[in-house]
DNA sequence: CAGTGGTCTAGACCACACT
DNA sequence: GTGTGGTCTAGACCACTGC
C-alpha cells in the first residue's frame, strides 16, 4: 500500500490488504495520497513559499485521478499546510510571507485595529543554552538534562510593554540560534525558524490563566505586582505532531485582548 | 438566479447574468445550494436534530448533481451546521445530544480528564427582565433602552464554585424565559435555547482579559479579592451573523485553564 | 496563448446502518 | 436488501495568472 503502483482497478485490493486483521483499517485513497505528500514537505522536497507540482504531476505521479489529488489538497489545504492560488498554483505555506503576521499571536488592541499601533519593538533579554528540567523536557518530548535553548524577550507595543515571554526550543534542531540572530532578524519568530532551520511550525496549542506576576516580571513589564496578567503557555507542534517549542506568556490586557473564535 | 430552475446548460448563462457589473459577483452553483440549505434551516423547515432530504433527494430538488450538492453540505459540515452520518443520512446540528456537552466552553480541568470532574453544579442567581444600557444594547444590535434578559449564575466543579456568569439575551426572542425554566432544565442552556425558544447559536467570539473581582464577585466564587481572574466576554451568534447573546464570565483559574488550539 | 486551480456532471462502486 | 453517505474516476468547461 505504501508503493502506491496500484491504479484505479485494484484499488479494492489494495485497500483490503490488511488481511484479516479485527480493525479493517480501511484507508480512502485520497488519504493515502494526503500522507505521501505530508512526507514530501517533511522531507523538505518542497520548501515553504515554493510551489508544489500541480494537480495534474501529482496525479500522474501517483497514479490517480485529479480528483483524488484535489480532494488530499484540500484538506491540507485546510490544515493551512499548502495555500491554494487559483491561476498560479499551490504553495507550501510560510510564517514569513502571511498576510497577517503573527499567525499564533491572538492578542489584539482594544480598538481592533491592528494597523495603526504598529508592529511590535521587540527586545531580547536573554538567550542562553540549559540542561531541561522535568517539566520542560516532557512538553518537548526530550529527557530531563538534554539541551535546550532558552529565550527571554519582551514585546512593546507603542512603546509600551505587553509580552514577556520565555520560551524553550530542544537544542539539536536549533544549534546556532543566539540572541544577535534573533535581535537582527526582522519578521516572526517562526519565519526564522523556517529560512534558518528548517523547522515549521505548524499547530500549536495554548492554555490560559490569570496570575499575578512576580517581583522580577513586573519590573520586566513594568507593571506593579497586583497587576493580573493573561497566563498563555503555548506547546507549538512541527509535522507529525512534533513539540517543537514550548513558551510561556505573561500578557498584559489592559489595552489588549485574547481574541478567540468559536464554532 | 435565485430560483434556480437552470439546468447544468444554462449555467453559464446564470452565473453570467450580473450583465457588465465590474464586480462580476460569480457565485459558484454549490454556494448558492448553500445559502439555499442555509435558508431552509433558518426558517425551520428541518428542526435541529432532525435529518435533512438525502444528497440524492436534494439534487432532483435543486436540479443539480449529486456531487454539488455533496459540496455545499461539505461546507455546511465544516461550519458545524449540518453532521453527517455514514448510512443514516445528514443531520441539522444541535447542541443537546453533542458528545461534548458544553461546546462553546473551552476551560477544562488541568488534569484533563473531563469525566472525573462530572458535570457542573448550576445556580441561578438571578434572571430578570431590564433596559438595555448601551454597550449591551451595541453588542446585540439593539437599541439602548430596548428589553432584556438578563441572567447572573454560578458554576461549580466538584462542589467548588469556578465561573460566574452574568448573560443578557434580547426580550423578544427569549419571552417567557425564567429563573425557573432555567433551573429545571438540565443540560447545556444553548440547547434549551433551541428546543424552547428556536435560536440556535452558530458561532460565537471571545475577548478574554486578566481581571480582580470587586467585592460581589469575589463573594460569589468564595475567592479574596487579590484572586486573578479570567474575563471572557463571548458574543453568540445565530444564522446570518446576527448576535444573540452577550455572556460576561469569570473563570477561575487555579484548578481548571482555559483550551485553545491554534492552527 | 497555455497552464493553473475551480466547478460541475455522470456513473460506478464501497462502507455503513437499519430492517 | 435497501438506502444513506463516502470514494474514485473521467471528461468538460470556467476563472485567474502570466507569458
Amino acid at each position: 500500500m505504501n508503493t502506491l503502483t496500484n491504479t484505479a482497478n485494484d484499488l479494492a485490493a489494495s485497500i483490503a490488504d490488511s488481511a484479516s486483521n479485527s480493525t479493517p483499517a480501511f484507508s480512502p485513497l485520497y488519504q493515502q495520497i494526503k500522507g505521501l505528500i505530508l512526507q514530501s514537505l517533511q522531507g523538505g522536497e518542497w520548501r515553504p513559499g515554493e510551489a508544489i507540482p500541480s494537480e495534474m504531476d501529482l496525479a500522474a505521479r501517483y497514479r490517480v485521478s485529479q480528483g483524488t489529488v484535489r480532494k488530499a489538497i484540500d484538506e491540507l489545504a485546510a490544515d493551512n499546510l499548502l495555500v491554494r492560488r487559483q491561476g498560479k498554483g499551490t504553495f507550501v505555506a510560510t510564517h514569513a510571507e502571511h498576510h497577517v503576521q503573527y499567525r499564533f499571536l491572538k492578542l489584539m488592541p482594544d480598538n481592533g485595529d491592528i494597523q495603526s499601533e504598529g508592529p511590535a519593538q521587540r527586545q531580547i533579554i536573554e538567550c542562553k543554552r540549559l540542561r531541561a528540567s522535568a517539566d520542560i523536557a516532557r512538553a518537548l518530548g526530550l529527557r530531563s538534562g538534554d539541551s535546550v535553548l532558552q529565550v527571554r524577550r519582551v514585546l512593546s507595543f507603542a512603546n509600551r510593554p505587553t509580552i514577556l515571554e520565555d520560551l524553550w526550543l530542544p537544542g539539536s534542531p536549533f544549534k546556532g540560534l543566539t540572541a544577535q540572530r534573533l535581535s537582527q532578524y526582522s519578521g516572526p519568530m517562526y519565519a526564522l525558524f523556517e529560512t534558518e532551520f528548517g523547522v515549521r511550525m505548524v499547530r500549536a496549542e495554548e492554555h490560559i490563566r490569570a496570575v499575578l506576576p512576580d517581583a522580577e516580571q513586573a519590573q520586566l513589564l513594568a507593571v506593579n505586582a497586583a497587576t493580573p496578567l493573561l497566563s498563555v503557555e503555548r506547546v507549538a507542534y512541527t509535522y507529525k505532531d512534533t513539540p517543537m517549542e514550548l513558551r510561556r506568556g505573561l500578557y498584559l490586557t489592559d489595552t489588549h485582548h485574547y481574541r478567540n473564535e468559536l464554532n
